[in-house]
DNA sequence: ATAATATAATACCCGTAAGTATTAATTTAT
DNA sequence: ATAAATTAATACTTACGGGTATTATATTAT
């Protein structure tokens, strides 16, 4: 729950890419190995194709491969191109503007957790998948 | 983004209440002072109040008080009455059922902001604000 | 050339969270 | 008693994320 169930789609596909690592994916195949509704999974594969994580070519024996080195791909960017990380990095508490001069009580209670997931996001890339 | 929006004006309202202790407050009060619009906020008052958290009276110069000591409110509670906790316990790729036997790749990677999260609502109560 | 197989684009539908509106019930000041 | 002030209940509307359907476009085997 903390990210989209898009954000999870994305994220179950490029990891599946990533750890098996064959020469191409077609949606097909996708969609037999990841439980992600068909049609919603290929406007997905197109999405990510142009926000440049994998490179898509058409027709006959077409595919999905990856457009950029596993090392280069980290969560947060995915997660960014899917439902954006504003909300992930502004108050806890959902206020628009800050509404106390000084931090509230809210917030230093949540500092941790909220660290703990953008650090995780920004940290970890595809490749780190491998280890 | 972690929690829903309703999650966030719970806590925004009990949260406000908690710190500004006085004998009662009135959903006209509470509207003018925290940011969220009347009517939504007064169903919320409601639900809040049919949870336990809270206590109403009616009439004139009816209002809200806690209905249990700070100390015994902790923030799990609100935010699974609000909108339960079981998604933020399951799987963080949302696999209804993990599909691989041993942990996958992911699993290691989201453990510590997964249990940051869950550690700090399981073990704050509203009573932690006012330190 | 044609048919088969793939992705791309676009428009539509649906369920749920968020928000609004209306009316009822309760209490108290006068 | 009456009116004012408050919460309660219920139903309706809106916005959006998630999902579906249809048609177009590209590639290749034959
Ligand atoms: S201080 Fe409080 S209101 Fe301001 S951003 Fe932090 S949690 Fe939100
Ligand atoms: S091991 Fe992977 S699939 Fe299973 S619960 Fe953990 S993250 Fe989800």
């Amino acid at each position: 729950m903390f990210i989209s169930k898009t954000s999870e789609y994305a994220l179950r596909i490029l990891t599946y890419m990533a750890l098996n690592n064959e020469t191409q994916f077609s949606a097909q195949s996708l969609y037999a190995e990841l439980d992600i509704p068909k049609r919603y999974l290929m406007r997905l594969l197109t999405d990510l194709s142009k926000s440049g994580f994998i490179k898509a070519t058409r027709g006959r024996n077409g595919g999905y491969v990856f457009a950029r080195p596993l090392e280069t791909i980290y969560f947060s960017e995915i997660i960014d191109s899917v439902e954006g990380l504003l909300p992930f990095e502004g108050c806890v508490l959902g206020n628009a503007v800050c509404p106390v001069d000084k931090p509230c009580a809210m917030h230093q209670i949540w500092e941790k957790p909220k660290q703990a997931f953008l650090e995780t996001i920004k940290t970890t890339t595809l490749a780190d998948l491998l280890l």
